[in-house]
DNA sequence: TGAAAAATTGACCGGTTGGTAAAGATTACA
DNA sequence: TGTAATCTTTACCAACCGGTCAATTTTTCA
């Protein structure tokens, strides 16, 4: 007969167990989803991942989606950053240099999160719709910037939007890709120094790709 | 009491529809792998896509993990061919150009291998790690090439691995993150010429970026 | 301290999935 | 044409998976 759900607990104070059950859950979802995908993913797996039991888990959280869901849309607040950041008033290869650098420190510092967004593009995206239309909204705006520092001379006329892909395609690659990339660099080289090595290239490819030639 | 399987028929000639209904299989079964990878793809989704009944599939592949080694072995063969092309005779900015491009319109042509390959590594590509292997084989040498090349001053002194990471990355991009290109670039730029723009930019930036400042 | 609220668990359920068994339909070929 | 091999299908099964239920334990707080 008891049994409050955490929802309908919302009404009341949220106790001090929530939020750090709900934490430790969000943690485990983003570990399992980022590897298997959100169908490769079962409750059981999170929940083990959780240290606790599916139904204890599903106290917190009513289903797989509505975790999903929460774990995107905390990841496109943080991942969007960067991009945001990009300052119209500031020195345009400095700016971009420093954007570069960002997506290039979360691709370390946050692999998981870039793995679950890599996912859902991959199959096209189902469940993230609406996000990626605000995405759009951002894109636009910023390869407006791109495109007047363009006119001011700043950077080689290149296409602003295909300059950002290839930025987010190189510095993801780090993080999607991290079993290849390991690989290929093999023991010795694919310790955490390949972040470094990574920023020093891609300041040569995309600086000598994007200044003017005057 | 028949029922001879077609691996026992083996030692027999292969059927004409064997051939036919292998093929019809193996296509369906990428389809659905490279859009739900291997744990979301079901026998049935591929038995529909290939119109057929899944015991009849069953009686072509004995399971689902034969069919995606097989996409898997297939795909690495074609997949690794631009980088084997890349001559260390030829002239380096021509033959990056080239690899560039190819690779680029393995993007445009073969999506669905490259999101098969994307699927696999993403998820710690616990299914191929030998394919890996040789994979990493071939890179060393090729990073050798591109040594000696910058030895020999015809390129930027630039790290040759992460050199490879970034063409992979740009181009594979356009297949891997279709859903996102296509809805940043919005309906009207989202036509089959996004492969141009996108070759003329790659163009831009790895000629800059790696080109000699003598 | 005691009782209500919150947290946890084992048992369970219906639907899906990978795969099998066996019998029937079709094809190749002597 | 007949028959053996090949191909296809229906019916089925065991394991798994998302999620519920009801009962038990733990925590909170008056």
């Amino acid at each position: 007969m008891p049994v409050a759900t955490p929802r309908a607990a919302k009404t009341r104070r949220r106790t001090r167990i929530q939020a750090e059950r709900e934490e430790l859950i969000l943690g485990a979802a983003l570990e399992v989803f980022a590897a298997h995908g959100f169908r490769g993913a079962t409750i059981d797996q999170i929940a083990e991942q959780a240290g606790m039991s599916k139904p204890n888990l599903l106290y917190y959280f009513p289903n797989k989606e509505v975790m999903h869901r929460m774990l995107i849309d905390r990841l496109l607040e943080t991942w969007l950053e960067p991009l945001r950041k990009l300052d119209a008033e500031g020195d345009p290869l400095t700016e971009i240099r420093s954007y570069i650098r960002r997506k290039l420190e979360m691709a370390r510092d946050y692999p998981r999160e870039s793995r679950l967004f890599a996912n859902e593009i991959l199959q096209g995206a189902p469940r993230i719709a609406d996000e990626l239309d605000d995405l759009k909204k951002l894109v636009d705006e910023k390869a407006k910037v791109i495109s007047r520092w363009i006119e001011r001379g700043k950077l080689t006329k290149v296409d602003p939007y295909h300059m950002i892909f290839s930025i987010w395609a190189t510095t993801q690659h780090y993080a999607d890709f991290d079993a290849q990339v390991c690989t290929v660099l093999g023991p010795k080289r694919s310790g955490e120094g390949r972040f470094e090595d990574a920023a020093r290239y891609l300041d040569q490819l995309f600086l000598g790709g994007l200044k003017p030639k005057v």
